[in-house]
RNA sequence: GGCGGCGUAGCUCAGUCGGUCAGAGCACACGGCUCAUACCCGUGGAGUCGGCGGUUCGAGUCCGCCCGCCGCUACCA
C-alpha cells in the first residue's frame, strides 16, 4: 500500500449466533460494490468486514450445544467467510473480535478514556438473571419479573453492580455541531434528522462494562469485569487499522466509510461511536450510511420467520428457474438485490418481482442485446470486431454522461441509481440497432455501414460491462470474454477504459452464448413441483395438528398495553388455570367488549414477552383487512373445553 | 405523547427555487421489425397528484385543519 489515503469501507461485524442472512448480505454486497468501484477508479481500497464474537449470548449458545465457545465462534466465522466467497464478495480484511489485535485496542481505548475522565465508576442497576448471567432492560421485563428468555423464565433479581460508564452526556453539543458543519456526513437525510432529534433530547451516560461471565474482553486491571458488547464491537473499525502500534497503516486507512442497517445507525454508529472517537482524540468516520431492510408484508424479514430466502439458496433458485450457471445466478442476485431496493429505504421482497426484473433487465435487455449483436457480428462480419464507420458522437457523449452520473449516484449511496444509469445505455443500444437495422443495410449491400453499426453496439456493450463490473464481477468478465477482450473488467482501470472506442477492431469474438437464460413459466412450474416433492407439500398430518393444544377460555380481565395502539393484555381462565395473553385486537375491541366472553386460545405456544408483558398463549382470531375478529363458540361451553 | 416523514397511473416510484409537472419503469392493448434468449422498437390509456379550506395571476409543489400509513424516541451485533 502506498502512502495515499485509502478508501476504507466497512460493514458492521456480524453477530455469530446464526448464519448470514439477506440483511447482512445486503450490507456486505453494497460494501463490495463500492469497494470494487473505487478500486477500478484507481483508489487504494480497504474493505473490512468481520464477526462479533464476544457477546454473552454467543457464549451461552455455545454452551447449549456443549461446544467450547472458541470452537463455536470459529465455525461460524468460517461460515460467514464461505458465504461471502460464494456471493463473490471480496473483502481485504476480516476482523474477529476475539482476535488479540482487537482485544488490545479495546483495552487501549478503555485506558485512555479512563485516564481523561470520560470513563468513570458508577452503579449499574437492572434486572439480572442469575441463570443466564444476563442483564435485561426494564422494557424487556414483564410485570411478572421473570427472565424474558423463553427457555429460562426464572425470577429476575434487581441488582446493583459496580460498573464503568462512558460520559456520553458530554458529547451532545459537539456531535450536533459536527453534524451541522458536515451536511454529507450522515445519510440518508431523514435518518440524520432522527439522529439530531435523538441527541437533542439529551444524551445519557452509557455503561460500558459488565460482570465477567467467563467470556468477553476483560477490563484492564479488573478481571472480574468485561467490556460491554457495544463498546467492544464498534472499536473493530479502528483496531483493524493497526492503531496505535502501526500508525503508518492507520493513517492510510482511517477515517472509514461505515455502512450498516438502519437499526444500528442512530444510537450506535452516528452517536455513541463518534463520541467515543472524540474522547480518544481520533477523527470521526468519514461518512456513515444506514440502509433500509428487505421486508415481507411490511415487516423486517428474519430467518426465524422463515420468510426471506437465504442468499445462497436464492442464487440456487435463480439458477434452477433460469438454467443459468450458478456463478452467473449469484451475479444476477447481486444485481437484483441492489436494483430492487431504494438503498436508503425499506423494500418489499418478492420472488415474483425478482423474476420479472431478471427477465426484463438481465435476460431481455442486456443478455439478448449481447446475443443478438454477436450473432450479427458472425453473420455480417465473420466473427471479428468490425471497423467503426465514424466516431459516434451521440453514443460517446451518452457514455460520458453516464460515467458522471454513476459517480454522482455512488457518492450519494444510491446504488440502484447506478444501475439505472447504466441501463440508459443498454436501452439506447437496443434502440440504436432498431433504428440502424444493420440486417437491412447488409441485405442492401451496405456491408461497411452495417459493420460500423455493429462496432458501435459492441463498444457500448463493452462499456456497460465495465460499469457493471462492481455489481456483477463474473458475468461482466464473461461479456468481455465473448467480445474477445482478454482482460477482466473488474481488473480494468475505469479511467482508461471508460472512454468511447477503446474496442480494438479485428479481434475475434466468441460464439454468442446466453448468460442469463429467460425464466419461463414452464421452468417455474417444474421447479415448483420439484420443490413440493422435496420439501413435502403444505399438508400437515393429523399428528401435527394434535400437537396444538387449543382450548376455550373465558376472559376475566382486559386492559390496554401501555404505549401501544393494537395490544390488549388479557387475563383468561383456561379451565382452572389463569393465563396472561397479549393480543393484537385493540383496534377492533375495547377491554369492555371482551371481558366475560369465551374465546379460543392456543395454550401450548411458547411464551413470548411482548412490550414487557409475557404472553402465555395465543388468542385465535380471523383476520379481516388486517384487523382481528374474535372466534367464539357457537353456544356457551365449559371453560377449558378442548378444541379439535 | 414528542419529533420527523409519507399518501401521485393496475404495481413500484420520480417530481429540486410554485408557472410545458401531470411523469418514468413494469404490467396491459395495438402496431412495427425479424439480427436475437417468443426478443427488441414505436404508439396508447389517463390518475379528482389522500380529503377540506387558504395564500397566489397561477399549487402535487407554500400555509392550516382532517383522514390513513410509517420511522425515531438509549444499551436490540
Amino acid at each position: 500500500m502506498g502512502s495515499e489515503k485509502a478508501y476504507y469501507i466497512t460493514t458492521p461485524i456480524y453477530y455469530v449466533n446464526s448464519s448470514p442472512h439477506i440483511g447482512s448480505t445486503l450490507t456486505t454486497l453494497a460494501a463490495d460494490m463500492l469497494a470494487r468501484y473505487q478500486r477500478m477508479r484507481g483508489r487504494k481500497v480497504w474493505f473490512l468486514t468481520g464477526t462479533d464474537e464476544n457477546a454473552i449470548k454467543v457464549h451461552r449458545a455455545a454452551q447449549e450445544r456443549g461446544m467450547p465457545t472458541q470452537q463455536f465462534v470459529d465455525e461460524l466465522a468460517t461460515e460467514f467467510q464461505q458465504a461471502w466467497k460464494t456471493m463473490h464478495i471480496e473483502y481485504d480484511d476480516f476482523i474477529r473480535t476475539t482476535e488479540p489485535r482487537h482485544v488490545r485496542v479495546v483495552q487501549e481505548f478503555f485506558r485512555r478514556m479512563l485516564q481523561n475522565g470520560d470513563i468513570y465508576k458508577g452503579i449499574y442497576e437492572g434486572w439480572y438473571c442469575v441463570s443466564d448471567e444476563t442483564f435485561f432492560a426494564p422494557s424487556d421485563v414483564g410485570e411478572d419479573r421473570l427472565c424474558p428468555n423463553a427457555e429460562c423464565r426464572r425470577p429476575l433479581q434487581w441488582v446493583q453492580e459496580e460498573d464503568y460508564f462512558f460520559r456520553l452526556s458530554a458529547y451532545g453539543d459537539r456531535l450536533l455541531r459536527y453534524i451541522e458543519e458536515h451536511p454529507d456526513w450522515l445519510e440518508p437525510e431523514f435518518r440524520k434528522n432522527e439522529v439530531i432529534a435523538f441527541i437533542k433530547q439529551g444524551l445519557r451516560d452509557q455503561s460500558v462494562t459488565r460482570a465477567n461471565p467467563g467470556w468477553g474482553i476483560p477490563v484492564p486491571g479488573e478481571p472480574d469485569k468485561v467490556i460491554y458488547v457495544w463498546f467492544d464491537a464498534l472499536i473493530n473499525y479502528v483496531s483493524a487499522t493497526g492503531w496505535p502500534e502501526d500508525m503508518g497503516r492507520y493513517q492510510q486507512l482511517w477515517p472509514a466509510v461505515h455502512l450498516m442497517g438502519k437499526e444500528i445507525f442512530v444510537r450506535f454508529h452516528a452517536t455513541l461511536w463518534p463520541a467515543m472517537l472524540m474522547s480518544v482524540g481520533l477523527p470521526v468516520p468519514e461518512r456513515i450510511f444506514g440502509h433500509g431492510w428487505w421486508t415481507i408484508g411490511g415487516e423486517k424479514g428474519s430467518k426465524s420467520k422463515g420468510n426471506l430466502p437465504h442468499p445462497v439458496q436464492l442464487a440456487k433458485d435463480i439458477a434452477t428457474w433460469s438454467g443459468a450457471e450458478f456463478d452467473l445466478a449469484v451475479d444476477a442476485e447481486r444485481y437484483l438485490l441492489i436494483r430492487e431496493m431504494q438503498f436508503g429505504l425499506d423494500s418489499e421482497f418478492s420472488e415474483e418481482s425478482f423474476r420479472k426484473r431478471y427477465n426484463s433487465d438481465l435476460a431481455n435487455d442486456l443478455g439478448n442485446l449481447l446475443n443478438r449483436t454477436l450473432n450479427m457480428v458472425w453473420r455480417y462480419a465473420q466473427g471479428r470486431v468490425p471497423q467503426p464507420l465514424e466516431h459516434n458522437a451521440e453514443l460517446a457523449q451518452l457514455a460520458e454522461h453516464i460515467d458522471r452520473g454513476i459517480a454522482e449516484e455512488v457518492y450519494r449511496f444510491r446504488l440502484n441509481g447506478v444501475l439505472e444509469q447504466i441501463w440508459r445505455m443498454v436501452s439506447r443500444l437496443n434502440k440504436y440497432l432498431d433504428e440502424q437495422a444493420p440486417w437491412s443495410l447488409y441485405r442492401n449491400g451496405e456491408v461497411e455501414r452495417a459493420q460500423g453499426v455493429l462496432y458501435d453496439v459492441l463498444e457500448g456493450i463493452r462499456l456497460c460491462a465495465l460499469w457493471l463490473a462492481p455489481t456483477m464481477p463474473v458475468a461482466t468478465a464473461r461479456i468481455w470474454e465473448q467480445l474477445g477482450i482478454g482482460t477482466q473488467p473488474v481488473q480494468a482501470s475505469w479511467q482508461t477504459e471508460s472512454v468511447w472506442a477503446r474496442l480494438q477492431p479485428g479481434t475475434s469474438v466468441q460464439q454468442p452464448q446466453p448468460l442469463f437464460p429467460r425464466i419461463t413459466e414452464e421452468a417455474l412450474t417444474v421447479t415448483t413441483e420439484k420443490e413440493t416433492e422435496m420439501e413435502g407439500s403444505n399438508w400437515i398430518t393429523i399428528q401435527d395438528f394434535q400437537k396444538l393444544e387449543i382450548k376455550i377460555a373465558e376472559v376475566k380481565w382486559a386492559e390496554p398495553v401501555p404505549n401501544t395502539s393494537k395490544l390488549l393484555k388479557l387475563t383468561v381462565d383456561i379451565g382452572g388455570e389463569e393465563r396472561t395473553l397479549v393480543a393484537g385486537i385493540a383496534e377492533t375491541y375495547s377491554p369492555q367488549d371482551v371481558i366475560g366472553r369465551q374465546i379460543v386460545v392456543l395454550t401450548n405456544l411458547q411464551p413470548a414477552t411482548i412490550r414487557g408483558v409475557q404472553s402465555q398463549g395465543m388468542l385465535l382470531a380471523a383476520e379481516v383487512d388486517g384487523k382481528a375478529i374474535l372466534l367464539t363458540p357457537d353456544k356457551p361451553v365449559p371453560v377449558g373445553s378442548k378444541v379439535r
